[in-house]
DNA sequence: TACTTGCCTGGAGTGCACTCCAGGGTTCTA
DNA sequence: TAGAACCCTGGAGTGCACTCCAGGCAAGTA
């Protein structure tokens, strides 16, 4: 019965900073609870985004075990980049694919991060203009802490 | 065999708007098919909305449909604007059961809105780094439309 | 009046992104 | 050389936010 094997970063409570620490240099092969510790992903998941085909085949030890290289490690940054932006799984996984096929699916990339990056502008709008509505509730509640009889209206 | 209820804006191609049309004036009585066409909501996640408690009870026709009023379509409206922001949708049952509960909970509805105006801050943040990101990585589609070995890195 | 379209309810189903389990091999430390 | 801690696989389970279904009333129209 093995202990737990969650790297649980959930409710860290040590939040402001990216969730993984630094990576060492000079280190070119990493265990799997290594990197869950370096980009905050569980080892779970790690193990996942590879059968889904979202990680490009890992080495292994001569047991099998994973050993992450730094370049492993870059494309998770890039992917944990793209997972900000909301971007589903299988559209990093549809941009894997073009990586692996090789340089005749230049154009097609681009347009993936082109309509990405459109996406995020939006989304940056969007949130801009909630904000606005936030504020101006919250200044609501702030200069009147009473007669908030009609909270449903505005 | 009714057929399908669906109000499916999903695949909308008139992107670029809010998704609901304007609210007619003059009027204080929609049907569930007018709500959804005003928020862009499908009837069957009004009905849902209300089931988890989202939704103060709404006003029904004598035979028991409902009748949302303007300030019903005001709480979707807030309620839009919490869900843009990633809030999950207990968090906002939660902030509905304190309006319902008056104006004692005035404190907590505040913390909660201050809270939440935090993350939209942190996520605009997190956004733009990755904004940073992918227009690194567009460039360099940009002006090397060739030279793709090493997308992996960087 | 017949017909079509809209709305009602409780409960079941869906898709996504993980998350965990069982059963077993591997690696490190005292 | 134990024992603890770590890692492996395939497959099942979880939580969220809807989404749909079945069976049945209600409302507008020719």
């Amino acid at each position: 019965m093995t202990v737990t094997e969650t790297t649980a970063s959930r409710g860290d409570s040590c939040a402001g900073g990216p969730r993984g620490r630094r990576r060492p240099d000079g280190q070119d092969r990493y265990t799997i609870s290594e990197v869950a510790a370096l980009t905050g992903l569980t080892a779970h998941t790690l193990r996942w985004y590879e059968r889904i085909g979202l990680m490009p085949h890992v080495d292994r030890s001569h047991t099998g075990q994973r050993r992450y290289r730094n370049r492993d490690l870059d494309w998770l940054d890039l992917v944990g980049k793209l997972r900000l932006t909301g971007m589903p799984v299988a559209d990093m996984v549809r941009y894997a694919e073009l990586v692996r096929a090789g340089d005749h699916t230049y154009a097609e990339r681009f347009e993936l991060l082109r309509a990405t990056r459109e996406d995020v502008l939006a989304r940056i709008a969007e949130l801009q203009g909630t904000l606005a509505v936030l504020d101006r509730k919250i200044g609501v509640y702030a200069d009147a802490g009473h007669a908030l009889a009609s909270e449903r209206s505005s």
